[in-house]
DNA sequence: AGCACGCCGACT
DNA sequence: GTCGGCGTGCTC
């Protein structure tokens, strides 16, 4: 594609002016973008992706302004080339300006999430493969092996392919390949890079029942509108969601709009890509951190010249450089990976709101158990409540009964009481599935020496050293790292006094197979499955029946459909709510309902027992008696109480460093410097919820402003004011996850 | 982000 | 006497 012809460039000024400079935003942390003299003959508008030097490096940057002219001309630079990429849309740049003035990271760090693929700013390869050539005479002395006959054979009767998928075909090398086509046996020929799948939305999609038939109906009025809404698809587990989004995508296509779906975590969607594929006719694009070299630069190319209509991908596909972007899908959009903690601090379902915003369509939420934020907005009215009744197809919502730890006690040192020990042996015996859910992987989450007392502690952050007896090691869940276990305190060098304190999922899964020595069970957790295709194995796995009790975390409750799962446990329904963030609540009750949705989505009703110390607690008695909205109710008038988010607004600064004392005196520093009145408060400093990290010491303090305030320019005066030395980072999150 | 320049310990 | 550790600072 000639980027001349691309559309939108047509509209955009040229940039010419006296010194004929631009501005030109690099993919690097700085504060505002270089200006670059435009070489006679050379023709630049904003957006246009190009190539600059910078120091004695060449980087691709994109065009954003006119020079500002605060740079002497004498030092100005020419622009080395322009690269023949669609240019940056107008509302892609002022996305990325927007991300960076709310989330005040640099510009230029927002931009490196755009243009993360240098390689796919290069002309495609061609694609080298064979085809046959029939009237072709063997050169003489040239063998016609088996396998060289194998090749020809296939050539034959297909298209051209390339060397390695050819002998991956014949069962040979590749060597056979080349020595075939040096012999004149085949035809060299360039394909064009790989097409990508287009979904197909002239495809009569799958009955809707009339509650998602009116669902779909809302959601395509508002794209027809063709203006900003968000919109909340609200309903159950199992009430058929999917299918109501995917009729506004079909009509998103059908409007020649690029879609945008994003999901919480890409790696666990096998059973969503399967299902997109089946109502589509072609896979959507993925995009996601673990995509190999070529398949990024493919992708990314793609998404830039408007081949690939649908986008599906983890927080990072919103970044990436849609030509017409017509609809966004937040699935799952309660989901706490969608926050990303490290580099740029974002939430991506905010971002994806402003992005729908500023590009002027729709967007859709999609939950069960919204987050409280868009709860509250749906309740408001800034968000457009679409309500899915019920679970699709007749299918009860399961029974979620409490078990009382105090009195339902299970035996010493087991975790699962006689109550939840009888529903298993019952829906064993009746041939039906089981799951255990604790969100703790390993066997035991503390190990201490009954000596002396010494705990096992990671030495680089704040947090016991979780046994992990499978791999016969101790591991930190927070770092990288990993010790032997020993038979031996470290501390008082005794032998045999180590004891494990506490269940971690293989620890369960030991209980379970001491009760139910013939159940086939299997652990599934993030460090048992290694990638996608291992998890989309086991998930076949249950729904082949060919296990009958999985043992799981939090990997295990995200959207997979068991038919024959009839009964859920979980056992420690409490593990979310210690620490006292007002948060916690939420997340839990999020967590609980979504692993509780697992249970009874097929013909069966689903029994989900829910093992606890305290079934008072608000979140307990919520998910028994099924009560969504009052807990929501109650949770929104405490965080009202509170002024706490979303009825305030708040911004994190979280100062950290290798060097303790540098790390506080900075802390002490931003807390006198804090700003004060009668409406902003600043809490902290304090150690932050994991003190050490990665051997770098935290102290975090937090800023609460009224609702309605713009804490960005509050916290931007805050950090003038404070002089910060290079050993110690000071990184804001605005509106932070966790409130503590 | 790179890559330079810049001051203090163990080597041919 | 040099080679080299990575701390600080700049790149239009």
């Amino acid at each position: 594609m000639v980027a001349s012809s691309a559309p939108g460039r047509a509209a955009e000024p040229t940039l010419f002016g006296a010194e004929r400079r631009v501005g030109v935003l690099l993919p690097l942390p700085l504060p505002e973008p270089y200006d670059y003299r435009v070489p006679p003959g050379m023709d630049l508008a904003p957006g246009d992706v190009v190539a600059v030097p910078l120091g004695p490096r060449q980087l691709a940057g994109v065009v954003w302004s006119h020079g500002s002219g605060a740079v002497d001309g004498a030092k100005l630079k020419p622009v080395a080339h322009r690269f023949d990429v669609p240019p940056m849309t107008e509302d892609q740049r002022r996305f990325i300006d927007w991300v960076a003035s709310y989330t005040m990271t640099p510009p230029g760090q927002v931009l490196r999430m755009a243009i993360s693929v240098p390689a796919a700013l290069e002309p495609p390869r061609p694609l080298l493969a064979y085809a046959a050539k029939p009237d072709a005479e063997p050169p003489p002395g040239f063998k016609m092996t088996p396998q060289r006959r194998r090749i020809l054979e296939i050539v034959a009767d297909g298209p051209p392919r390339g060397a390695a998928d050819l002998a991956e075909a014949a069962a040979c090398g590749t060597g056979v390949v080349r020595a075939l086509a040096e012999a004149g046996m085949l035809e060299p020929v360039l394909l064009p890079p790989t097409p990508i799948g287009a979904p197909d939305w002239h495809r009569p999609g799958p009955d809707l029942s009339p509650a998602q038939a009116a669902a779909a109906a809302a959601l395509k009025e508002r794209l027809a509108a063709g203006a900003y809404a968000t919109l909340l698809l609200d309903g159950v587990t199992g009430s058929g969601k999917t299918e109501v989004y995917f009729e506004a995508i079909a009509a998103a296509l059908a409007a020649g709009k690029q879609v945008l779906v994003l999901l919480p975590e890409i790696a666990l969607s096998a059973q969503w890509l399967e299902r997109f594929a089946r109502r589509f006719g072609a896979p959507p694009a993925e995009w996601h951190s673990d995509l190999t070299g070529a398949a990024r630069r493919d992708t990314w190319r793609a998404v830039a010249d408007g081949r690939a209509r649908v986008v599906v991908g983890a927080r990072s596909a919103l970044f990436l450089p849609y030509r017409e972007l017509g609809l966004i899908i937040v699935d799952e959009e309660h989901d706490g990976a969608y926050k990303q903690e490290e580099g740029a601090i974002y939430h991506a379902r905010d971002m994806a709101v402003a992005r729908a915003h500023i590009g002027g369509f729709p967007i859709v939420l999609v939950s069960a158990t919204p987050s409280l934020e868009t709860q509250v907005n749906a309740d408001s009215h800034r968000y457009l409540r679409v309500h899915l009744p019920g679970r699709h197809g007749g299918a009860e919502l399961p029974d979620v009964r409490l078990i009382d730890l105090r009195q339902d006690r299970p035996p010493a040192r087991h975790w699962l009481a006689p109550t939840l020990r009888k529903a298993l042996a019952e829906t064993l015996a009746a041939g039906e599935q089981a799951m255990l859910f604790l969100n703790r992987r390993g066997y035991a989450p503390l190990t201490l020496c009954r000596a002396c007392g010494h705990r096992l502690q990671c030495p680089n952050c704040t947090a016991w050293l979780v046994e992990h007896r499978l791999a016969r090691k101790l591991q930190c869940h927070h770092c990288g790292y990993s010790a032997p276990m020993e038979n031996k305190c470290p501390n008082c060098f005794e032998e045999g006094t180590m004891a494990a304190c506490g269940p971690g999922v293989e620890r369960v899964a030991e209980e379970v197979a001491e009760l139910f020595p013939d159940a086939r069970t299997a652990i599934m957790a993030s460090d048992t499955l290694f990638g996608p295709r291992a998890i989309q194995e086991m998930v076949r796995k249950v729904a082949d029946h060919e296990l009958d009790l999985l043992i799981g975390t939090q990997v295990m409750a995200k959207g997979h459909h068991f038919p024959m799962l009839t009964l859920v446990g979980v056992v420690d329904a409490d593990l979310g709510l210690a620490g006292g963030d007002l948060r916690a609540g939420e997340r839990t009750y999020q967590l609980l309902h979504q692993v509780a949705g697992r249970a009874g989505r097929g013909e069966r009703p689903g029994v989900v027992y829910l093992q606890t110390y305290m079934p008072e607690h608000p979140v307990m008695q919520a998910l028994a008696a099924g009560d969504r909205d009052g807990f929501y109710a109650l949770e929104a008038e405490q965080r009202l109480e509170a002024a706490m988010p979303p009825f305030g607004r708040l911004a994190a600064l979280i100062v950290s460093g290798e060097d303790e004392g540098a790390v506080d005196r900075v802390a002490y520093a931003l807390g006198r410097a804090a700003p004060r009145s009668d409406t902003v408060a600043v809490l902290g400093p304090a150690p932050a919820p994991l003190a050490l990290l990665r051997g770098r010491h935290r102290r975090r303090l937090l800023l609460k402003a009224p609702r309605g305030v713009a804490v960005q320019p509050l916290v931007a005066d805050w950090l003038g004011r404070v002089e910060v030395p290079s050993s110690v980072r000071v990184q804001v999150d605005v509106d932070p996850y966790s409130f503590l």
